[in-house]
DNA sequence: GTTCAATCTGAATCGCCTT
DNA sequence: GAAGGCGATTCAGATTGAA
């Protein structure tokens, strides 16, 4: 398990009502995808990754604001109806993810210039709360012919979760593993979907906008934990049901074209799911047991009375019998509370800050709490 | 001068009577964004370029790791009620430059997730044509100390001309050459600004968001011509300006706060037109990208689950899904962290040190990033 | 003068748990 | 709900100061 800054709380007493067991799990509903997600229960799915249309004609179909067809589109359509059909279309389906997103799920959307400022101010207008921007940067965008402007070489993501003050999950330590020891940043880069992965039929590419796994990949790995139900209402040809099966997470998809659930439902049916020691992530200290500096003092791995100093050896205190320092000047505290009185910072870490002597050596008096917690774990 | 795709059209005569000649030219007019605009005479502009405020709704204080706090943007200017007093406020100043700019002009607008999909969906809201979004990807970005969502490493501008079918500035010649004879992409790296050329008086900054000249040398150079008029209704401490006399272009800034209007006024002054010459030694060497395990995972270079060694297989490992790796006595880390653990030595190149087995032989995996970059670098 | 180490800082929507 | 304790959390580049 990944590092997650949320801890599942019990669902409430009305979500059970609505029989969650009853989520056609690791399924592809075969419908138009408002009319599909209304079935769905409220609160019921942990995560949302969605990859609309791009193109403002929404391939001749229209939705009015409360999700019906608009049979009729003529060619005839100005600027601004077109806008305003596509707006009501995302609001629509926006509105519908938010009621099904469990209330610290989050929600990712994928978009172009062409459509991503829309569906970004509506996400912002239905209370979702952005988390990030992702800019996924092709390696191998396709270059602009004609040598009129820049050339298209990216697409952007939006993060989001429910409410300004959810508590989504955020597989910090894992994300930062991934990437070297380095903060994942808001700037990904993968080649464009192609070579074996691209799914084709006679030749011919199945989906004109299927995303490259690696891209899905990165974001259920940072944002779910094994088991989390992700739901991807434009399904086309199943890469987050692919993903999602190899990295033992749950998923729901909604596709319309039948031609698009035949080739999704062949390539999930293929896909592996990783074995589950593959699928360990790197913990956050957050997921370990917790131990106290006193614990430490009781077991004997510092006696009372031994001398703790910062690494600079600026600031020098005694341990006391029930795991409280003792400072030169006569103040006291835990190692935390007290590391930050000392420096007249506003916090501090007393685990990284106070090191003590061994060997001719200062060491943290974390790497006594990691002794400790490979003696005593499992 | 790069080749431009424009041919200027003779001037109509209805903006002949506006008297272009009365334009403010290389002036800053000391005055509220949008009253000034009211007061510029239609299609007299070259290019609006716009760094408005973004909205940012910071919550309380915010400290590093290391205790020290965080400056943050506090400034008034900065402060909206609501969403829709942001949107009401953008959409006024949008359509003023709609105005002033000729009907061939362009706008730039720079901003980051919390106000640029409100500012694009005005852009299409008000007739505005996007021709592209850029990313400007910052070199040394300020880190996410909380561990709570990924580095927020980009801000976000759009480039958009007046209408569709306007026949734009655009220096396809001079982008491909300043890019190392490839096109220009639209995800541009740049560091923030600091060092000499950060305003500062009295040891602090002179304004919270000064833009880095070379993020508006490539602005102006890609989309003007020399004696164009660029119009900044937001002009703070004069990057524009500075650069367009650089450049050798015409610019009017428009500035309420008197502090940064004298900032501006005696670095515009300072300014030296440059030797066309010159240009060419701006070019950035294109430089080796980081590549990172978790990278070569993400995409199937190594599957997880699969076995590294070190090249006399006294260590073995296994490959996680997020990259990290699992030791048989069940450490964990990183490629480098892992194998300075395992060794004890106080640090380790995995690269170098672990190898992967193909054709009944050991292959450092340094090898798999060789393959992943020539694949993925032009 | 030169080099290296320590320090400082940048458009940031930056906890969680118990009492 | 508010308050307070615990303890987790940073990267690149420029500047400063010591050796």
């Amino acid at each position: 398990m990944g590092l997650t800054k949320t801890i599942a709380r019990p669902r409430a007493a009305a979500a059970s009502v609505q029989a969650p067991a009853a989520l056609p799990l690791d399924q592809i509903l075969i419908a138009d995808c408002i009319a599909a997600m209304r079935a769905l229960p409220a609160r019921s799915v942990d995560m949302v990754f969605a990859d609309p249309p791009y193109n403002l004609q929404l391939g001749g179909e229209l939705f009015r604001p409360d999700g019906s067809h608009v049979d009729a589109v003529t060619d005839e359509w100005d600027k601004f109806d077109t806008f305003a059909a596509y707006d009501a279309f995302t609001r629509a389906w926006l509105a519908e993810a938010h009621r099904i997103l469990k209330d610290d799920g989050t929600i990712w959307v994928i978009g172009s210039y062409h459509n991503i400022f829309r569906v970004g101010t509506a996400v912002q207008d239905l209370g979702y709360w952005i988390l990030n921007d992702i800019v996924w940067r092709k390696a191998n965008p396709m270059p602009n012919f004609r040598g009129t402007r820049f050339t298209n070489a990216h697409e952007t993501l939006i993060w989001a979760s429910k409410h300004e003050k959810a508590k989504y999950t955020f597989n910090y330590r894992s994300m930062k593993t991934l990437n070297d020891e380095l903060q994942m940043r808001s700037d990904w880069e993968f080649p464009i979907c192609g070579g074996p992965e691209r799914l084709k039929k006679d030749g011919t590419k199945v989906h004109p906008t299927q995303k490259p796994e690696a891209l899905l990949y990165r974001i259920l790995l940072a944002c779910t934990k094994p088991g989390d139900v992700v739901l991807d209402p434009f399904f086309g040809t199943g890469t987050t049901g692919a993903v999602a099966k190899r990295l033992g997470r749950r998923w729901i998809g909604i596709e319309r074209e039948t031609g698009y659930v035949a080739a999704a439902r062949e390539r999930i049916a293929a896909a592996l799911p990783l074995d589950e020691s593959a699928l360990a992530t790197m913990q956050s200290p957050r997921q370990q047991p917790r131990v106290s500096f006193g614990t430490l003092v009781e077991n004997g791995y510092l006696t009372p009375g031994a001398v703790l100093t910062d690494a600079k050896r600026r600031f020098r205190v005694t341990v006391r019998a029930d795991g409280s320092l003792l400072a030169d000047g006569g103040e006291t505290g835990s190692i935390h509370k007290l590391g930050a009185t000392l420096q007249e910072a506003p916090a501090c870490n007393g685990w990284t800050f106070w090191h003590h002597e061994a060997g001719g050596k200062l060491h943290p008096i974390d790497t006594l709490r990691q002794t400790w917690l490979l003696a005593t774990q499992p």
